[in-house]
DNA sequence: GTCTATATGTTGATAGAC
DNA sequence: GTCTATCAACATATAGAC
């Protein structure tokens, strides 16, 4: 591990990002890398895969970043400003607890829809390096924040006190997260449909109700 | 990937494992390697971490096992054997759906906490060799069995029809299966407290019922 | 911006002594 | 059953030409 800095030699790393062969950069690299990443796996995934899969050789993917680590620090740095954005919008900060518990989570469905790779990056990090290291406290920090949403919703008695926030906001995230193993975007679900099924089971659950019962009209 | 066979060079793979140094079996070195794999990862681990943790060395290990694809392989048929056996209790066969649906479900929770570090492999396999192709192709069969399950119990009306069984399957254990990011035994929740906190929540919903609605008495 | 060639360490696995 | 010694393959990364 020689390299403690992980910072790109160029400016930019949001752009077009294109793939087409000859003329890379960092953000058409990053790009392509966080696919192979999710597909074969962080460990799983040489320099020479990515030279592969982004049809130049090892030793030019160095001229655009410092190595294998910076872009996987790249990656999780995308993943974990787009589910910290949902915090901080205005839905999230203000209204009855529950309709912001449940708005953070359907926005968050999008935001992993959305960044499907960089997200998906960042759910399977294990903690052996420090980047890794790093990115587990990120996560631990987003779910601490979420759990003092459910809290809120409880102590309101918009949510069930039977069960304790943070387990709640585990096995709710939980479930969305699981979404990365499977879904693909473009194959018949939208990122709402999906935000919908997810926010229904976890509120108001799958079975359905016995007859009498349930809001009237 | 020399090795095409997986086999053991013994016969027994259960037995008391006893992790005590310099009397190594096949059993003890597939528990100790279960744990490796699930914290590092499979491709995160080296036979070097192998021998470290088991206290020999990197060349005794061979004398046990074929190699490192070999105690994957053991490890994750391990957890495929765990979770099938629950498809085929009398309570998953017979009944009303909806029942043997949340039968499987806690069971399956059951399992997962019981056989924590195989089936937590099990559920990180990403394809990359015919080992883990061949696992990939055992979980798809068992989410066709259970989805088969939940079909049922909508066309029985007891479970609700707004959600395509195929998706209710995948977010009901993909909530179940998040739990091996987190949970550790003897942590205060036991594994009836988490099944029935995951059946809760996939079944009746967090939100609590607005007064006046659900089951009177 | 990309290449060839190469340095240097780590990997999974084997040979053979005790 | 465990060890030391060793291997060939592959890993990340660098040097320098075009």
């Amino acid at each position: 591990m020689p390299n403690r800095t992980f910072g790109l030699y160029c400016d930019q790393v949001s752009g077009p990002a294109s793939s087409r062969r000859g003329r890379h950069n960092a953000a058409s690299l990053l790009e392509v890398s966080a696919r192979v990443f999710t597909e074969r796996g962080y460990d799983g995934t040489s320099m020479e895969h990515l030279a592969a899969a982004s049809g130049i050789t090892k030793s030019s993917i160095y001229h655009h970043v410092r190595g294998k680590e910076s872009l996987l620090k790249l990656a999780l740095q995308r993943a974990i400003d787009a589910l910290f954005m949902v915090l901080d919008e205005p839905s999230a900060t203000s209204g009855p607890a529950a309709e912001r518990v449940e708005y953070v989570l359907r926005r968050a469905a999008e935001q992993l829809v959305a960044e499907l790779p960089y997200v998906t990056l960042l759910l399977r990090v294990r903690g052996n390096t420090d980047t890794e290291l790093w990115a587990l406290g990120q996560r631990r920090e987003f779910d601490r924040r979420v759990t003092a949403l459910v809290a809120d919703a409880v102590q309101a008695g918009e949510l069930r006190d039977t069960i304790e926030p943070g387990l709640a906001t585990r096995l709710m995230f939980g479930m969305l997260n699981s979404v990365t193993e499977w879904y693909r975007p473009g194959r018949g679900l939208t990122p709402e449909q999906l935000a919908g099924a997810i926010a229904g089971i976890t509120l108001d659950g799958l079975r359905r109700p016995a007859a009498g019962s349930g809001p009237v009209g």
